[in-house]
DNA sequence: GTCTATAAGAAGATAGAC
DNA sequence: GTCTATCTTCTTATAGAC
């Protein structure tokens, strides 16, 4: 890794535990063992490390999803996938994903330190309820629904039974990234709420 | 208000928005129409406004619990006051927990602050982990398993059953929290949800 | 309980040598 | 691309007059 990638993700380590404002330039160069002066060969300012590390995540976002048992690009291809599935595979799928959001290292520290500055300004609030709101809840909504055609599960509204799937899942990726030490009880409680999810819509 | 209560007062105005290492003791004493030393006459340090403001939301809280539809004192009182709930019961439960959490000013203010500090040390963590998960869900697993037993929803894990409340109430919370002109939407949502849930767990 | 003056240091950032 | 030296501004906090 070279220095300007080392910057960056000594600055997210520091970002996504104290914040923004309360790491000091000098503080992120003396842990990638550099003066300050010398970072801003690197970067212009510190406020454009945040938005490198900002843009990072995109990049990074987008090849993901390609590779993941979602794609998240179109639900619909997906939908036709799932429409055989089993409870077994809800299990499997919201699993997956929440591993996803919850060890990939980059994905993790990206969303502290997004939680950390959200309300800042009206752009990575607006980032941060599409991330982890809006676009988790459509996406799985047109899922629910194609499988609710084909009569897997009890007709309800696709939206709120994404609701149903998703909150208890952000709920508690939120607690682990607070309690990291209660990673063990959250995932044993993720799988009896899929479980549950299952018993409760299946048709 | 008298000064001391209005510097506290600002101070979570701004932390709550910017958070306590972004914001300056002379920007908090300029709010107040005041000059910086002189709040030193009223808190010895810039951490102390802040420790105040917790103080001061533990104290509110003791006492809001009391009025409230739900003491949260003893959930074993109140499920036996709620044994015969109807759905419309619940929606109403659901909604005037939503709208303590979202309305009352204070409330929000401090549990934005915590937000954006919740990750600087374990006490703050603890706090926020106990307040916004484990207090709700213990509260309400011990209501639904009152009503399970009474045979006004089917049998199974009340614990479980309380995530698949109480989970979609925080996400949308914290949607609220970051768009507030989302409210609307939110709530309706929200209303949707409660429905929707007493229909999967009715007996 | 407010003010002015000021300390003592840390902040982000630049200039210019090597 | 790294350094030292430096600038300028801002930071928390104190001293002491009124």
């Amino acid at each position: 890794m070279n220095t300007k990638e080392k910057i960056m993700h000594i600055a997210l380590d520091l970002f996504s535990v104290r914040g923004f404002s309360a790491v000091s330039v000098h503080e992120i160069a003396k842990e990638v063992g550099i003066k300050a002066p010398s970072l801003y060969k690197h970067y212009k300012s510190k406020q454009d490390i945040f938005e490198a590390i900002l843009l990072q995540m995109q990049k990074g976002y987008q090849q993901e999803a390609q590779g993941f048992a979602l794609s998240g690009v179109d639900p619909n291809v997906d939908a036709k996938q799932y429409i055989m599935m089993s409870e077994v595979d809800l299990l499997q799928l919201g699993k997956q994903l929440f591993l996803y959001f919850l060890k990939d290292e980059f994905v993790v520290k990206v969303r502290k330190m997004i939680t950390l500055e959200q309300f800042h300004n009206k752009d990575l609030a607006d980032f941060y309820s599409l991330q982890y709101f809006h676009a988790p809840i459509e996406y799985q909504a047109t899922l629910f629904q194609t499988m609710m055609d084909s009569k897997i599960f009890r007709q309800e509204d696709p939206k709120v039974m994404a609701l149903h799937f998703y909150a208890p899942l952000f709920l508690l990726l939120t607690l682990c990234d607070r309690n990291s030490d209660q990673e063990q009880d959250a995932f044993e409680l993720l799988e009896a709420h899929i479980k549950q999810f299952s018993r409760l819509y299946k048709n």
